[in-house]
DNA sequence: CTGTATCCGACGTGATACTG
DNA sequence: CAGTATCACGTCGGATACAG
């Protein structure tokens, strides 16, 4: 039973932003369910999110324009930041600024509340950054011991 | 029949445990890259995972059977349950006990690795939970003032 | 420069059936 | 009970072309 959406409609598949960005299908057993889980989950997936960590990193220190972004990616598609950047929006975390100049120019700058989600994200970066070496060390070990026991 | 897919190619798409859980592409810039930052992102990728994060929380208090996750999350489905907690397993973060009788019982339990990375993820958790409505909020505005001006 | 629209392959996820 | 195998299907994400 997945959920039925408000209307499956054709597959805007476009750079709407319209997902909840993930399916927190029917939890429904004893303690780790409810609203709250469910929109928990939702701000997880977005630092699970394979761009928007990154984003958020970079616009710490100062706003930047959309191709400076891109350019320090790198290996971003215009559709993805674009993507990207639309959710943080619409999440509250960063804020569009149009300068209606030509060429155009649109900064993008953190929120008060983008800062703060920065504050937890970095601890676990931290914590990820740390542990590295256990992790790979236990990625490996498992796929030797498994993969050609 | 609006897309035929006849190239249905046969994926090995059972249960096994190959992928890094993340493709970061080449991210050659300046200074968000480096075999550091990839890693850094696929544990942020396993937070951001579907369910790895519930998993996770379930295993804080003591180890439990599959069976038991199974019923205490609800909405998931065999087969992922064994595809997150392999995962988990392989990045040292579970420990998997198998005790040979009959029927089989199997016991998941959170390793030193999975109880430190529990820290960083809960407080994550803790705003995520404190901030809810500001990004629910957030997303109503964005939503009401961009799908119906 | 800053997007938006479209096509298409790849991957994630659930449902179901089967095994030890 | 604890998986594994297979299939169906939706979504993600890149490439490309087009627009303001």
């Amino acid at each position: 039973m997945t959920k039925p959406r408000k209307n499956a409609q054709i597959l805007d598949q476009s750079t709407s932003v319209k997902s909840e960005h993930i399916r927190v299908p029917a939890l429904q057993p004893n303690e780790h369910q409810g609203p709250d889980c469910r929109a928990v989950a939702s701000v997880l997936s977005r630092v699970g999110d394979k761009w928007s960590v990154l984003v958020i990193m970079m616009l710490i220190d100062k706003p930047l324009r959309f191709n400076e972004m891109k350019r320090m990616i790198g290996g971003i598609s215009q559709r993805m930041l674009t993507l990207t950047l639309r959710g943080l929006e619409r999440d509250g975390l960063v804020t569009r600024t149009v300068f209606p100049t030509i060429p155009p120019r649109v900064d993008y700058e953190l929120t008060d509340l983008g800062r703060g989600l920065a504050l937890p994200v970095k601890a676990l970066g931290q914590w990820a950054f740390e542990h590295r070496p256990e992790i790979e060390g236990a990625r490996e070990a498992f796929d030797t011991r498994n993969g050609k026991g």
